[in-house]
DNA sequence: AATTCAAAAATATCAGATATTTTTATAAAC
DNA sequence: GTTTATAAAAATATCTGATATTTTTGAATT
């Protein structure tokens, strides 16, 4: 019911993710105390708590008595991040599909049906709406696995998720038709339980992005 | 050459994650800022801090408002993390035996030297040296895979690797000559470079830890 | 271009202070 | 006797401002 009274802390955490994520915050950038005091209008106990936690998820490089900065990217670093998220995500996937119940169906059938809204805004070309159309996308690959039973494997794949779309913000270029096909293959193969090809296409999904982002780096 | 003039904070975070770890602060247990003052020796504001960074490598939980705690256990939460581990350990073994060079395999049998020696001395009943014991076997594991490749992948084992210690620790029983043995299989099938013999050690390794350690909880 | 060194800037840390929220303990009510 | 309300106590979240150190910067010098 209420309002869920959030802390100045968290606020602040997800707004410098947020950030970090759509690239207001350059990679490799230094996060000065003081600068982010005023742009985050925080204290500096707070702020170091903040960047104390996205230094350990990997969105902020801390360096002992040099203070902290946004985690530069690399070419090697988008490759690795793309590989975890296909070893997790395509995990998730299959026991998702084989535990999923009917609940878990509504659920992954809403999500899709939103997003594939969202795809038409953005190839009718309203570029406006990049950040929405992103939480939509993931909230459908969410749905697809939220039925895989591993909190600690669905959040894991949460920060690899967020880390991967760092650089898809970054490239700001997106594949268009082709990603919505995907989406849909591996929506459909899902519902229809077929464990293999459902993972096949995610696998082909993440890694014709990894190709593309690549490419535009 | 010069010590690392080791920060206060890192201090103290690695000093509560380690009692953690080893169980000294007890799964659930409310973790009072106060007397964590003491304790550590450390300030509010340091000790927040440290305590947010293990609050998002999943040690401690943070409640909105109302604290922090040292993450409960379950039996649920530890086959989550057999699983995972299993999931990445392999991966990245798979990967480690296809690059590795002439160094890894010298850092290798090193490794597998020393964790020898101390196998020995643990089956010859020294109790006391299991802390020891755990570190040879955590080097160990480490060098198997240290040659896998991708930065993400070793630090997201070895926040995993934590975890499943905890359990272990906590079980507080330990498997001997069984476990003594996979060890040799898996590091010899991984010096012949036989993969697929590598991963199934390895797996039967920790899926046998595991229900080890859940029939002892 | 490399080295040196003091000044300036920034970090790491701490000790209070305050506003809120949660917990605890006590008392009143059904 | 459980439940419910309520005041007091405890704990959290947060900020300000201070200090000791370390790092960075900008000359001045070699």
């Amino acid at each position: 019911m209420s309002k869920k009274p959030n802390t100045i802390g968290s606020a602040t955490y997800q707004r410098i993710k947020r950030d970090i994520i759509i690239g207001k915050l350059a990679p490799g950038s230094k996060l000065k105390l003081d600068g982010l005091r005023q742009r985050y209008d925080a204290s500096m106990s707070t702020l170091r708590e903040t960047l104390s936690r996205l230094a350990s998820e990997g969105f902020v490089a801390a360096e002992e008595q040099r203070g902290f900065f946004v985690t530069p990217v690399s070419r090697e670093d988008l490759v690795e991040i793309a590989n975890l998220r296909v070893l997790l995500e395509c995990h998730a996937l299959q026991l998702s599909i084989e535990k999923g119940d009917d609940d878990w169906e509504g659920d992954l059938v809403a999500a899709h049906h939103k997003l594939s809204l969202m795809e038409k805004k953005m190839l009718a070309g309203q570029e406006d709406q990049i950040e929405a159309w992103k939480r939509y996308d993931w909230e459908f690959h969410l749905a697809m696995i939220a039925a895989c039973g591993s909190s600690n494997l669905l959040s894991l794949h949460s920060i690899l998720y967020d880390k991967y779309l760092r650089y898809q913000m970054l490239v700001l270029t997106n594949r268009g038709q082709e990603a919505v096909e995907e989406h849909f293959q591996m929506f459909r193969a899902a519902l229809a339980r077929d464990n293999n090809l459902a993972v096949s296409w995610l696998r082909t999904h993440i890694e014709k992005g990894l190709k593309h982002a690549l490419a535009a780096i």
